[in-house]
DNA sequence: CGAATAATTGAGGCCTATCAAACCGCGTGG
DNA sequence: CCACGCGGTTTGATAGGCCTCAATTATTCG
């Protein structure tokens, strides 16, 4: 899976990797960490629910949502491995989390932050990254087109392309890269603020243009990054 | 200035006061907390800068915002007093921050995380607030009409009303509140996602409709406050 | 293979952006 | 004191992008 923002990847290359190594142990020691096993699309918790634990994302995807009355929805996250979430300022979870693929999620005690100061550094360093991934996407929501948030949405997973230090196609020579979905047109569009309709059309026009080509529904290739990159807005 | 967010004035009263009567006399001993003094519209630091410091917003109104290359503006939050900003997950900041209003604002190394428990388990809870409240606004600007991000806007500047648990107009008998605009209309169209006309449109619809009336331009007497709720797509 | 689900495509309309002009409050200076 | 100019705001006319609704096609899975 080929979905790892590039400041996580630094993050987690950093001071992050020393909290990786001491924490389970840690947490072992106190008996507070329980590993779930999730099937894809099983709903971990819901927006309301009482935010008694937090949790670790340790393998697969998982996507918060949030709900209005009138069943509009917006994805406001998508989490990689290595993600902390239901971390609540209140007492109850402010959104909803749901996998989009198999998963393997760690559960801690809520009262396990104030307990565990590497735990706490885990956490700092995971909210951080994530307050920028949001920031990021409500410039996208905000500010940018629907080809704009198409095309950003594509490059984000594309490894070491897209953000602001983008290396050209030159350096790496192919200028071509693989990327599997792991979400529905729908999930896409909840994301990006889009109807089901207007992704399909965007994603047909850059088939039509020759920058991408649809292998499978939830595969495509792309054929010119740099021809995406161009697109999402911030070139 | 009656912009406080429900969740933060929650988060403050609690675990939150501790940390206020504790963290600064231990910071005052380190040395490390600066207090610094801008005047309306000055700003504290650019996109792109390096990450050296971390703020806390002791006094004022501050906004955080991105630009894209063809000047597009997308402001991602309006910060509070008592909310710490400028923590970055990279080496640079992601975002520029600018006051609104007259500010107070202590400046802290960002190494000083990693040596005070207290100012981390701070930022931490700021940082959970903050989330709560990027994941709202991703709402609103992914998937709320125009007259709903204003009305939403608009409520959040009235203390205990417009969240989840929003108690009607029965309890408080007076069903109107007076609410100062620390933004320009641009200001708020960049915050909202719009432009600076639909914002005025809404505005003087809202005027039309009898349930708002602006006595300044920066000052408006809500003289409905459950016929705004009504209007921000959570009911 | 066929039903059910998901995705694509088409036609039309609405909401919001864009461009343009008028308006307003306010400080300046004649 | 009032004309003037300036920045910010409001209002109007128009256009365009995206949504909505509907029909078709593709894909998945029993």
């Amino acid at each position: 899976m080929t979905y790892l923002e590039p400041a996580i990847e630094a993050d987690l290359g950093h001071a992050g990797l020393a909290n990786f190594e001491t924490r389970p142990l840690e947490l072992k020691q106190s008996q507070s960490a329980k590993v779930q096993r999730h099937s894809q699309h099983s709903v971990i918790f819901y927006e309301g629910d009482r935010a008694e634990r937090l949790f670790e994302l340790d393998e697969g995807i998982v996507m918060l949502y949030k709900l209005l009355p009138d069943g509009r929805r917006q994805v406001v996250e998508i989490l990689n491995p290595g993600t902390i979430f239901g971390a609540a300022a209140g007492e109850t979870y402010d959104c909803s989390a749901e996998t989009l693929t198999g998963a393997r999620i760690s559960a801690y005690d809520r009262r396990e932050i104030d307990r565990s100061a590497s735990l706490q550094r885990h956490l700092t360093k995971c909210l951080m990254s994530q307050m920028e991934l949001m920031h990021d996407h409500a410039v996208l929501l905000g500010r940018k087109s629907a080809i704009e948030r198409v095309s950003t949405f594509l490059m984000r997973m594309v490894p070491r392309r897209g953000g602001e230090g983008c290396i050209g196609p030159a350096e790496t020579g192919a200028d071509s890269h693989n990327v599997v979905l792991t979400m529905t047109r729908q999930e896409i569009a909840d994301y990006l603020g889009l109807t089901i309709e207007t992704v399909s059309r965007v994603i047909s026009d850059l088939k039509r243009r020759g920058l991408i080509k649809v292998e499978r529904q939830d595969q495509i290739h792309i054929s010119r990054v740099c021809g995406i990159c161009q697109l999402t807005g911030i070139h």
